[in-house]
DNA sequence: AAAAGTATCAACCGCCTCGTA
DNA sequence: CTACGAGGCGGTTGATACTTT
C-alpha cells in the first residue's frame, strides 16, 4: 500500500471545511481515525490542533481583556506554565493563545522592568554592569543577577518562568504539599481530583 | 518609500501519560 | 506485567503583519 504524503503548514479553507464536517460526523475524539476517514491529508495530531485552536465552536478570537489578563497572571502565579489548566478557566480561550499571550506579556514586562531599573535613582541596579554599589535592585533583585541589556533581562525572565524545573516544582507542590486553605480566598470548591475542581472564582464576583 | 526591527500567532516537534491488547 | 499507540501538553519555530527609522 502506498503511503499518502501528509500535508504540513497552514490550513486551507477547504481543509477547514472538510475537518469541520468530519468532526460533525465522527466527533472530536479518535483523531487518527478521523484524519484517515475524512480523506484529509493531515495526521490526527494536526487535525486535533486545528480544531482545538481554531475551528472549535465558541472560541473567542480577539484581544485578551483586562479581566482575562488578570486571571492569567494570577493562575500562572499559582500553577506556572500549565497552559491547558489555565485555558480551562478561560472559556473560549486556547492554551496556545494563552501561551502566546504570556510570552508577549512577559516580554513587555521584562522591558518595563529593565527600564524601571535603569532609570531608578534611589536604588542601584545590579543588573547593569555599570552599577557600582552593592545595593540591590528594587525589583526582583534576588532573582536577577548582573546583566547588560534588556534582552538579557528577557532571557532571565523567560528562563525563570518557562524552565522545566519551575514546572516540575509547581507540579510537585500541587501534588504533595498543597495548602487548600490558601485557595479559600477564591471560593474554590475542592473535589478529590484537581482536574475536576469547581472554580467559581471568576464568575462569582 | 524602503529597509530593518519587532510582535503576533499558527503550526510543528518531541516528550509524557494513559488506555488497551 | 509489558509494549504499543493515540491523545494531550508545553516548548519552539517560522511566516506574516505591523511599527519604527
Amino acid at each position: 500500500m502506498q503511503e499518502v504524503e501528509l500535508r504540513k503548514g497552514p490550513w486551507l479553507e477547504e481543509e477547514d471545511e472538510q475537518l469541520s464536517a468530519a468532526v460533525a460526523v465522527f466527533g472530536d475524539k479518535r483523531w487518527d481515525a478521523l484524519a484517515k476517514s475524512s480523506g484529509l491529508r493531515r495526521n490526527g495530531k494536526s487535525c486535533r490542533l486545528r480544531w482545538m485552536n481554531y475551528l472549535r465552536p465558541n472560541l473567542k478570537h480577539g484581544n485578551i481583556s483586562a479581566d482575562e489578563e488578570r486571571i492569567i497572571i494570577q493562575l500562572h502565579e499559582k500553577w506556572g506554565n500549565k497552559w491547558s489548566m489555565i485555558a480551562r478557566r478561560l472559556p473560549g480561550r486556547t492554551d496556545n493563545e494563552i501561551k502566546n499571550y504570556w510570552r508577549s506579556y512577559l516580554k513587555k514586562k521584562a522591558l518595563a522592568l529593565d527600564k524601571e531599573c535603569l532609570s531608578s535613582t534611589t536604588n542601584t541596579c545590579l543588573r547593569s554592569e555599570e552599577c557600582e554599589t552593592d545595593s540591590p535592585c528594587s525589583v526582583n533583585d534576588e532573582i536577577v543577577g548582573p546583566t547588560t541589556d534588556s534582552s538579557d533581562a528577557l532571557d532571565i525572565m523567560l528562563n525563570m518562568t518557562s524552565s522545566p524545573y519551575e514546572t516540575r516544582l509547581t507540579e510537585w507542590m500541587m501534588s504533595s504539599n498543597c495548602d487548600k486553605d490558601e485557595f479559600s480566598n477564591y471560593d474554590l470548591c475542592f473535589s478529590d481530583d484537581y482536574a475536576t475542581w469547581d472554580f467559581s472564582l471568576w464568575d462569582g464576583e
